[in-house]
Order: structure tokens, then C-alpha cells, then sequence
RNA sequence: GGUCCGUUCAUCUAAGGGUUAGGAUUCAAGAUUUUCAUUCUUGCCAUAGGGGUUCGAAUCCCCUACGGACUACCA
């Protein structure tokens, strides 16, 4: 078998859009299970849609994802340039090979005749299709005279190059996730391969580029199953029938609610990010959020990324990259879409989160800290971190889960005071400030001991103790256990704080 | 409209002719806890419908329905 090598070729249109990022993800996946080659390679031939700034966002977003590439544009490479505007001359030698080989044919039609006869069929409710039934009936190099063709490109006519569909062919493509797909050369049109602005289509420079890079198997989404017979038909006609890659279409990711493919609009609209990184549209200056600056880790995004259409078949749901690429094979992924499931991505970072070192949780909640005007010991941190991120799913949820031991509450939750608060609440807590104020070693185990024995002694449950101190320290029913909040807290801070609370 | 692809709990999915159709997320309940959360236990919830083939079908075949993609000198 000859050395895999795959490829992830972006349109540098805008932002890398997560169902990309996926196709990307599995590409990568399957390059490292097989020991081969990852290309990055930019398909620009599009010169209307270009947006400044995608590719580097696109390299920026799969280096923050951990997906590394071999080859590509940002690295360089055997097979450089990668990026097809920079390959711009050889396509038209290989649209000019086809047409020599009676594979292709010049078409002059312009885009208004065109959208004339489509207008003209569709009066007659029939679809115009540029295809062997009606090139024949259209102004090209198959039906003008020869000397009037010479004429026409002598004088500077715009023209394309279209793929000449032989009429009535069975065309099979063989899919990897999907089986034997047949159809009919008559139901497919004479693709355009070359434009008249002097650059390929996707459909040459993709075949073109895929050759000369000898890419082994192409994996890309489901999209491009309808386009697959044209691909395959034209290896043919370049006699590359036999290194053609292999191809693998992928389930497409749809919305979470209603259906349809997950789009660029939902996003923001339903709460999660469609895109890895933020983005900020440089015409319209629309920001569009990313998992990145949402707080996602991105080994959980690769981790749920990778399962939404894959699986590796057992119980197993958390995945290091390096796992995922000793377990991954294109023969289990899933051929129906799959829904964006905003819960499960919070589930996926919330393990992630807690199994993050709390030094490591330190050094982001720090962030928020200091954005807040608060600094504080990095043990300090650390500590409250691992106090706290059971119920956290991402880090900026921990000031809402920890703010009280930084400083004390601004208020305090109504209900519970109202149902705490007892007629002799004030009593006991004058009482737990002189027994606190004279311990002399505020440890968890005397705070412990000394609140303990104070409610047997005063024979009321402890509740009618520890809740009303932990509104007062806290500032409502929530937190972790309270005598290392108070041994956190200091001696001086805790009375400080019950002094307010009885002042209220 | 046409072509192609698809369809198992709400969601991601397992089960490649024989299981009480399994797991995870969500949701609900219980236990634990001074509180909340965690954790643990339990529960709810699915083979789109109809025909075949077979001793036996989620699994193979056909039809229907539904969903999606494509149908540009975009990728």
C-alpha cells in the first residue's frame, strides 16, 4: 500500500467553521494512525470570496486544537506552493490537455446567455441543465466553426473550459463510508473547469493538486458526495485512474434544534460558538465567538468533536489525542448527521476542567482576578481551585462559585435568610464569635470541634448553627464545607463578617 | 422539480440475523452533606411506517414517509 498522505484544503472564505475544523480533526486522526502525512493546502481560486486574514486564522485555530500538519502552506513542503493561487499556471496546461483529448471544449457563452436559457426552460417549468442533450444548441467550441473559434480567441473573447460528459455512462465511486454510489453521466452538467478570469474551478485545481501531491485518500464532508462522479471521471480522463485516492465523505454536523446544517448564524443564536477561535468580520465588523475565548479547553473540543460521528465502539467517552489516534478508522464513523449537543460539550469541559492541575486552574481564574482588581497568593488560588471546580464547567463560572473568599458578600441571599434566620440566630451568632475569636489555632479541626460542641452543648442541631454562619461568610446556601472556608478566611475576616451580617 | 445520501431513547451513539436493545449527556427521584455542588443509586426515554426473506430481523430486500446535501464561470 503506498504511504498515506491526506490533506485538509480550506477555502480561505472567512472563518474556519467547526464542522471544518472536524473534517480537519479526522484527516489528522487518520494520517497519524497510519504513520502518514498531513497536508494544509489553501484553495483560493476563488478571487471574489477571498477574506483577508482567514488563512491565518484557519492555521491559527488548528494550531490552538493541537493538529499539526507535515506539509503545507505555513511550513513549506516537497510539493510546494500550496496554495493554489501560487499554482495558478499549471492548471491551465491541464485544462488544455483535456481539451486535446476531447475531454473538454471552449464555451463562450456568457453568464447572461446563460441566465437567459434558464430563464427560458424554467418558463416551460423545465431545469436547464449544460450538459450533453443541450451543449449542442449553445455557442461553443463543439458546435462554432473551427476558424471562428481561432477568431474568437484571437480577439480576446472570454471563454470557459467545460468538462465533456460522454452521454449515458455509468459512473461508480467508491466511498469508504458510504459503499458504491452509481450515477448516470446524463443526470450530471459539463462542469465548468476552468473560468474565463483565467483560474481553475475546485473541481480541476482539487483533481490537479490531489495528483501532484499524491494524496492517498481524500476525507472531506458529505457536500461534495454529489460532485465525487465528476472527480473520479476526470482521473479518468487524466489516465490517473490508478493512483486515484480513495475517497470518505463525511456526516454532515447539523443545528441542534429544527434541522439543516449546522450554519454560521446558529451559533450565537442557540448559545455555543460555531467557530474555534473569535472572529471578527473584517467588512462588517461582526464578532462571531469562538471556543477559545468561550473558555473551552480544546482537548475537550478534539474530544467532542472527535465523537460526533465516530466512535470507537466501547463505553470509553474521554479521549487524549493520542488515544484517539491509535483508536480511529474511517469504518466507524457514522453516515447520518449528527446535532450539536451544547449540553454534552459543557459535560466534555467540565471533565476536562477537573482534571486540570489546580495550579494550572490557578493561573486562569487568576486572569479573572486580576481583571476584578483582586491579586492574591498563587497557593491561596490554587487552593480555592480545587475547591470549587467540581462545579464549575468552565473557569469563568468559578467567580460566582468563589467570590467569598476573596471578598466578603455584598448581600445576602433573601430566601435563605428568610428561612434561616431565626428569632435567636443573632444569639448564636454572637456565641460562635466569642468562641471562634478565642480559639487559638484557627484550624479546620478546632473550627470543627469547637462549632460541634457548641451546638451538642446547646442542644440545637447543627444546622441552626453552620447555615447561618455560612450566610454570613458565604452569603447564601452554597459552597464547599465551612470550616475550611473559615480556616481559609482567617480569624479576623470570619468575626469581620459575622459583625456585618448581625449589623444588617 | 431532479439526483444522491441518510433514518435506534430529547441528543451523541453500541448491538455487523438469536441480548430484558447497552453506554454517555440531559431530565427526574432517592442516598450522602451543616448548605449548594460533587459523588453514588435508581428511574424516564428508542429501532419512522408498511410489506417481504428467515425457525428467528434494529440488522438483509422492496415500498412509503421524513430529513439532509447537491443542482453557479462558489468552494
Amino acid at each position: 500500500m503506498n504511504k498515506v498522505r491526506v490533506r485538509f484544503a480550506p477555502s480561505p472564505t472567512g472563518p474556519l467553521h467547526i464542522g471544518g475544523v472536524r473534517t480537519a480533526l479526522y484527516n489528522y486522526l487518520f494520517a497519524r494512525k497510519h504513520g502518514g502525512d498531513m497536508l494544509l493546502r489553501i484553495e483560493d481560486t476563488d478571487r471574489g470570496r477571498f477574506v483577508p486574514g482567514a488563512e491565518e486564522y484557519i492555521i491559527e485555530a488548528l494550531a490552538w486544537l493541537g493538529i499539526k500538519f507535515d506539509e503545507g502552506v505555513h511550513v513549506g513542503g516537497p510539493c510546494a506552493p500550496y496554495r493554489q493561487s501560487d499554482r495558478k499556471p499549471m492548471y491551465r496546461e491541464y485544462a488544455d490537455l483535456l481539451i486535446a483529448n476531447g475531454w473538454a471544449y471552449l464555451a463562450f457563452d456568457t453568464p447572461e446567455d446563460l441566465d437567459a436559457k434558464r430563464k427560458e426552460y424554467e418558463q416551460e417549468k423545465k431545469i436547464f441543465q449544460y450538459d450533453a442533450s443541450t451543449r449542442g444548441m449553445m455557442c461553443n467550441s463543439l458546435t462554432l466553426p473551427d476558424s471562428d473559434v481561432r477568431q474568437r480567441i484571437a480577439g480576446g473573447a472570454p471563454y470557459a473550459v467545460r468538462f465533456k460528459f460522454p452521454a449515458d455512462t455509468e459512473i461508480t465511486v467508491n466511498d469508504l463510508i458510504r459503499g458504491t454510489v452509481t450515477v448516470n453521466s446524463s443526470l450530471l452538467d459539463d462542469k465548468v473547469l476552468f473560468k474565463s478570469d483565467g483560474m481553475p474551478t475546485y473541481h480541476l485545481a482539487n483533481i490537479v493538486d490531489d495528483h501532484a501531491m499524491k494524496i492517498s485518500h481524500v476525507i472531506r464532508g458529505e457536500e461534495w458526495l454529489p460532485s465525487a462522479p465528476l472527480h473520479v471521471m476526470l482521473y479518468k480522463a487524466f489516465g490517473w485512474e490508478d493512483t486515484m485516492p480513495q475517497f470518505a465523505h463525511l456526516p454532515l454536523l447539523l443545528k441542534p434544534d429544527g434541522n439543516g446544517k449546522l450554519s454560521k448564524r446558529d451559533g450565537d443564536r442557540l448559545g455555543f460558538p460555531v467557530f474555534p477561535l473569535q472572529w471578527t468580520d473584517p467588512a462588517t465588523k461582526e464578532v462571531s465567538s469562538g471556543y477559545r475565548e468561550n473558555g473551552y479547553f480544546p482537548e475537550a473540543v478534539v474530544n467532542m468533536l472527535a465523537l460526533l460521528g465516530w466512535n470507537p465502539g466501547m463505553d470509553q467517552e474521554l479521549f487524549s489525542m493520542d488515544e484517539l489516534v491509535d483508536l480511529f478508522s474511517l469504518e466507524r464513523i457514522s453516515k447520518s448527521g449528527a446535532k450539536f449537543d451544547l449540553k454534552k460539550a459543557h459535560w466534555f469541559n467540565h471533565e476536562y476542567l477537573i482534571a486540570r492541575p489546580d495550579e494550572e486552574l490557578a493561573a486562569l481564574f487568576a486572569k479573572i482576578l486580576a481583571d476584578k482588581g483582586i491579586t492574591a497568593e498563587s497557593v491561596y488560588v490554587a487552593r480555592v481551585c480545587s475547591l470549587v471546580k467540581d462545579r464549575v464547567n468552565f473557569v469563568s463560572e468559578m467567580w460566582d462559585q468563589a467570590s467569598f473568599f476573596f471578598v466578603a458578600p455584598q448581600s445576602y441571599d433573601e430566601a435563605a435568610m428568610k428561612k434561616r434566620w431565626k428569632e435567636n440566630t443573632p444569639a448564636v451568632m454572637r456565641d460562635v464569635k466569642s468562641i471562634l475569636t478565642g480559639l487559638d489555632d484557627f484550624s479546620e479541626q478546632n473550627i470543627h470541634d469547637a462549632l460541634h460542641h457548641y451546638s451538642e452543648e446547646k442542644g440545637s442541631g447543627l444546622g441552626q448553627v453552620m447555615i447561618p454562619l455560612r450566610i454570613a461568610l458565604v452569603g447564601g446556601t452554597f459552597g464547599p464545607d465551612l470550616q475550611i472556608v473559615a480556616a481559609m478566611l482567617g480569624k479576623d475576616e470570619v468575626t469581620g463578617r459575622i459583625n456585618r451580617i448581625l449589623a444588617v
